[in-house]
DNA sequence: AGCATTTATCACCTATTGATCATATGTTGA
DNA sequence: TCAACATATGATCAATAGGTGATAAATGCT
């Protein structure tokens, strides 16, 4: 599943996609015109993004919504745990206090 | 940049690699050890690795030994942090105890 | 100097990606 | 039912990815 959402991530244009969905959601169209390609490739990343479980996408008339979803992301957070410990300050910090909150 | 980290991070070999790296550097040998794949395979997957800034190389005999670098992953923590309100629990609960934190 | 060891690179192959244009499918509203 | 709108899909193409075996290049050892 890390394969399919890195690869997913890995594109510039979807990576916008998800920022856009990141506010709220947005039809086909809206996004097409956020980007300099076609509706046709907008289609097939949306394909892309919605095979990675990062979007869901649902009938509105005869438009259809996109809509973020962040579990594989959730799960891209879950695998970096391992590397946090590798650089300094906000996240060593934050570990510290929860910790601390758990403790008490 | 991005691309090029998720694009690296989306090979489960190069994720595989980064793993063992994560515990202790090791020569290219020993991570051709690891892997059902033949060495000159493992020597590209290392490039991409450094070209993505995702690990470095220096020489130590006849061997060139790998070793971590998190910069990287660092970006992608970073990048993260606007999806992260998405999902609850945890860093809901550990920006919470940062700002408490901060303001003291 | 010459051979063994370790790693990188070359030439090659196949599969996948991201884009295009043209067209099909689904939905609304007159 | 039919025209218009919104979106998806098929055919095609060039570029890239990931693998292979063979060979080059760098270092160590005797």
């Amino acid at each position: 599943m890390l394969d399919t959402t890195f690869a997913a991530l890995s594109d510039p244009t979807r990576r916008g996609i998800l920022a856009l969905l990141a506010e709220r959601e947005h039809s086909v169209g809206e996004l097409v015109e956020q980007f300099p390609i076609t509706q046709s490739a907008v289609s097939r990343h949306l394909n892309v993004l919605e095979q990675a479980t990062l979007i869901e996408r649902r009938r509105d008339g005869q438009r259809r919504l996109c809509v973020l979803r962040s579990e594989a992301l959730a799960e891209v957070d879950l695998w970096m745990e391992r590397y946090r410990r590798m650089w300094d300050g906000k996240m060593r910090r934050l570990d510290k206090a929860l910790r601390k909150g758990k403790k008490r």
